[in-house]
DNA sequence: GGCAATCTCCTTTTT
DNA sequence: GGAGATTGCC
C-alpha cells in the first residue's frame, strides 16, 4: 500500500483518545501518544520497563479498531513466545477482530514469503538448515583442506561465525577476518576455498541457511520493483520491535519499503546485545537520516522495578564512556535493597540459590515469580543440577534445544532422508547409527546413492549391498510408507529405539527418552516433516523436564540474551564475577565491554521487587592470560558504591578446607573481599 | 584399515 | 556436556 495508506486520512474520524483507552488500559500520556500517534514512520524510544510490549500491544489493537483489518498488521519481534503473546493478547481484547494479525521473526517471516511464491525468490523446494548442519558442513571442507592442521587455520566455528557475520552487516569476508583473525590472512586463498565448497555444497543440496532466508528476499525486494510492491502489500503497517538489536542485513529488508507501508519501530539503545550478529544501537540514533520525515517518541517512566533495582541499574550505565542519557524513575517507588552474594565456588553459589528459592516458596511466593538470569549456557549447568537434586520445576531457556539434542536429532535424520534423499547431511547422520557403519563405509554408499533418484531408488540399491545392516532398508521401507508425519516419528523411533538406547545409555537415557511423546506430538500439526522441522528450527522450542511445559508453576532459567522483554519478580543474576563482566577477553576492546555493560543492564533491569546477584571465585579469570589486576580494575562492581546494595558474603561459614583449597584466591589480603572488591 | 571406546579440552550470546 | 584427538580392538 502507498503513502495514501498513511493513518493521516482517518484523522477527522478518530474517537477522542481517552474514551478508546479507557478500554484495554491504564495506559500512560506517552504510551498513548505513541500508541496512536498518525504519522507515517515512528521510532519509539523506550527505557527498560517502560511499558513496550504493552505499547505495541496498544498500537495493534489502535490500528485495527480505527484503521485497517487485522491482517494488514504484521509485527516482527525477536522470539517466538514474544510473538505468541503479542497476538494472543491482542486477541483476547479484541476478539474476532484480531483474526489474521501476524507477528513473528525476521526469519518466519521471510520464510512465509518464500513459501507462499517460492519461484518470486528462486527457492524452490529448497530446505533449510540449522547452525549444526552449517557447522558440520564448514567442517568436512576444513577437514579436507591441505591446511587443516595449520595453526593458523581458523576453527570451522570461527569460519562460520565470520562467513554469518559478514553476511548481516554487509562488507568482504577478508574484512571480517582481518578483523577477528588476523593472523589467518596469510591462508586466505586456502580460507576462500573453504567458503566457495561451502556455498556450493549449499546450492547443490537445496539448503537454505538462517542468513540466506533473510537475503534472498532482501535482495529480490531491493532489485525487483513489482516484487517490492508485492511484499509491501502484504501488510500495509509493520511494527518492529526490539529495533536496536537490528542488523544492516535486516534494515536492507525494511529500507525499501518505506513510504510504501507505515513503519512503527520500538527499541532502546542501552538494551543492544546483539553486536556479534552485527546490531549497531547506532541505527537507533541515526533514525532520522535514515528517514527524514521520522516522528521519534519516548517512554521515560518505568513501571516494573523498585527505585533501588533502577538505581543500580542507573549507576551501572552511568559508569559508561557512552552517554546513554538514561535515568530510570520508578512509578513504582521505593523498594527493597538489591543483594550481592559472594561465594567461595560455583558449586556454593548454586546450592544456596536452591535454599533461597526453596525458602521463598516457603513464604508462599510461586516458583515462577522466580528467573535467574545467566549469561553463558554453560555457566548456568551447576544451577541445573541442583535444581534438579531439589527436584525444583524448571524451563532452560536458551539452553539445548529440544530439536538440537542428539537422541531427536538421530529420528529426525532417518525422516529428513526419506523425506529428501538429496540431504547427506542427514544420510550420514542416519547411516552412522547402525553398528558397522562409520564414516568411512557411509561415505562409500552415499557416493552410491548420488545417482538415485528418490528414496525408493536409495532402499533398493542400499538393499543390494550386502555389508549394510538389514535393518537399515526396512525401517527406510516403513517409514517412507507412512502417511503422516506423526506416523513417521512414531516409526523411526520404534525402529531406531534399540541403537539409541544403546547410544546414550549413561547419558540421560531416562530422561532423554521422555522426549520423544512431546516431539511426536508436536509433529501432528504438521503436513510434512519438512515444515515441520524448519517451523522448530526457525523459532526453537527448549528442553524441559518432562514435557514442553511441564507444570503450570516452574522457575524460569534463562540466558540474558533470551530474556529482553521478560520480566519476573525475584531475579536472580548468577555467577556476575570477575572476568565475566565484562569477560576478560574482552579487556581492551571498547565496543566489546560496552556490550558487557549492556548485557548486564538488561539482567539488572528484569527484575520487579527483588534483585539477587550472586558471584563467585573469579573461575574464568584465571585461564585468561589477561592480569589479575586488570580484570579488577575493569570488573563493573569493582567499586559499586556502598549505598546502592546489600553486601552478603558467604565464603567464611565454610569448614576450613574449602578455605585452604582457595586460599590463593582468598591469600592476598586477610580482610573481606579480597580481590572482588 | 576401519571402527569403537576413552580421554581431554573448552565453553558468550541467537535466528 | 560435547567435539576432537588418541588409543585399542577386530
Amino acid at each position: 500500500m502507498s503513502s495514501e495508506g498513511s493513518v493521516k486520512k482517518d484523522i477527522d474520524n478518530l474517537p477522542p483518545l481517552e474514551d478508546y483507552f479507557t478500554k484495554e488500559s491504564d495506559l500512560n500520556s506517552e504510551q498513548k501518544i505513541a500508541a496512536s500517534c498518525l504519522d507515517e514512520n515512528i521510532l519509539v524510544l523506550a527505557g527498560a520497563g517502560c511499558g513496550k510490549t504493552k505499547t505495541i500491544i496498544a498500537r495493534a489493537q489502535f490500528l485495527i479498531e480505527n484503521h485497517t483489518s487485522a491482517k494488514d498488521v504484521h509485527i516482527l519481534t525477536f522470539t517466538r513466545k514474544a510473538s505468541a503473546e503479542i497476538v494472543q493478547r491482542v486477541k483476547t481484547n479484541l476478539g474476532e477482530k484480531a483474526e489474521g494479525l501476524k507477528a513473528s521473526t525476521f526469519h518466519t517471516w521471510c520464510m512465509s514469503l518464500i513459501r507462499r511464491s517460492p519461484d518470486l525468490f528462486g527457492c524452490k523446494d529448497y530446505s533449510v538448515i540449522d547452525r549444526e548442519d552449517q557447522l558440520s558442513i564448514f567442517r568436512f571442507y576444513r577437514a579436507a583442506s591441505k591446511f587443516a592442521n595449520n595453526p593458523e587455520m581458523p576453527r570451522a566455528l570461527d569460519l562460520l561465525d565470520a562467513y554469518s557475520y559478514t553476511r548481516n552487516v554487509g562488507g568482504t569476508f577478508k574484512q571480517t577476518l582481518e578483523k577477528n583473525h588476523p593472523s589467518s590472512l596469510e591462508l586466505f586463498d586456502e580460507i576462500k576455498k573453504i567458503i566457495i565448497a561451502f556455498e556450493k555444497r549449499k546450492e547443490e543440496s537445496k539448503y537454505l541457511d538462517y542468513d540466506d532466508i533473510l537475503e534472498v528476499v532482501a535482495n529480490q525486494i531491493e532489485n525487483h520493483p513489482k516484487i517490492r510492491d508485492w511484499v509491501a502489500s502484504q501488510q500495509s503497517y509493520l511494527l518492529v520491535d526490539e529495533f536496536q538489536d537490528t542488523n544492516p542485513l535486516q534494515w536492507k529488508l525494511i529500507n525499501p519499503l518505506i513510504y510504501k507501508i507505515n513503519l512503527f519501530c520500538v527499541g532502546d539503545d542501552a538494551q543492544s546485545i546483539y553486536g556479534f550478529r552485527g546490531a549497531d544501537f547506532e541505527n537507533i540514533h541515526s533514525f532520522k537520516d535514515k528517514i527524514p520525515n521520522a516522528t521519534i517518541l519516548k517512554l521515560t517512566k518505568n513501571y516494573r522495578s523498585t527505585q533501588e533495582i533502577l538505581d543500580l541499574s542507573n549507576w551501572l550505565l552511568d559508569q559508561s564512556k557512552l552517554d546513554y542519557q538514561k535515568k530510570l524513575v520508578a512509578a513504582r517507588g521505593n523498594g527493597s535493597m538489591p543483594e550481592l552474594h559472594t561465594f567461595l565456588n560455583e558449586w556454593e553459589e548454586a546450592s544456596w540459590i536452591v535454599e533461597d528459592l526453596k525458602s521463598a516458596f516457603a513464604d508462599g511466593k510461586k516458583w515462577k515469580e522466580n528467573m535467574i538470569l545467566t549469561r553463558a549456557q554453560f555457566a548456568a549447568r551447576s544451577v541445573e543440577r541442583g535444581l534438579i537434586e531439589a527436584k525444583i520445576p524448571y524451563v532452560f531457556i536458551g539452553g539445548r534445544k529440544i530439536l538440537e539434542s542428539g537422541h531427536i536429532k538421530d529420528v529426525l535424520a532417518c525422516l529428513r532422508v526419506v523425506a529428501n534423499s538429496k540431504d547427506d547431511l542427514s544420510w550420514m547422520r542416519f547411516l552412522k547409527l547402525f553398528k558397522g557403519i562409520g564414516d568411512v563405509k557411509a561415505a562409500k554408499l552415499l557416493d552410491q546413492l548420488a545417482s538415485c533418484i528418490d528414496i525408493q531408488d536409495c532402499i533398493k540399491t542400499i538393499k543390494y549391498d550386502l555389508s549394510i545392516p538389514e535393518n537399515v532398508p526396512r525401517l527406510l521401507e516403513v517409514v517412507s510408507k507412512t502417511k503422516t508425519t506423526k506416523n513417521a516419528f512414531r516409526e523411526s523411533v520404534i525402529g531406531l529405539s534399540k541403537i539409541l538406547e544403546n547410544k546414550y545409555k549413561g547419558s540421560n537415557w531416562e530422561k532423554r527418552i521422555k522426549d520423544f511423546p512431546v516431539v511426536e506430538q508436536l509433529t501432528e500439526k504438521f503436513n510434512t516433516i519438512l515444515e515441520f522441522i524448519e517451523a522448530y528450527i526457525l523459532e526453537p522450542i527448549y528442553e524441559t523436564e518432562g514435557g514442553i511445559v511441564p507444570v503450570k508453576d516452574y522457575v524460569t532459567l534463562i540466558t540474558i540474551h533470551s530474556a529482553k522483554g521478560l520480566e519476573a519478580n525475584r531475579c536472580y543474576v548468577i555467577s556476575a564475577s570477575q572476568g565475566v563482566y565484562p569477560l576478560a577477553r574482552h579487556l581492551g576492546e571498547d565496543r566489546e565491554i560496552e556490550e558487557d555493560r549492556r548485557v548486564l543492564y538488561v539482567a539488572l533491569t528484569r527484575a520487579k521487587d527483588k534483585l539477587l546477584i550472586t558471584r563467585s571465585g573469579n573461575e574464568s579469570a584465571a585461564s585468561m592470560q589477561k592480569s589479575k589486576s586488570d580484570i579488577n580494575d575493569q570488573y563493573f562492581f569493582a567499586d559499586l558504591p556502598d549505598d546502592l546494595y546489600e553486601n552478603k558474603d558467604h565464603r567464611y561459614k565454610n569448614n576450613y578446607e574449602d578455605i585452604f583449597e582457595e586460599l590463593d584466591f582468598i591469600s592476598a589480603k586477610p580482610s573481606t573481599n579480597v580481590d572482588l572488591e
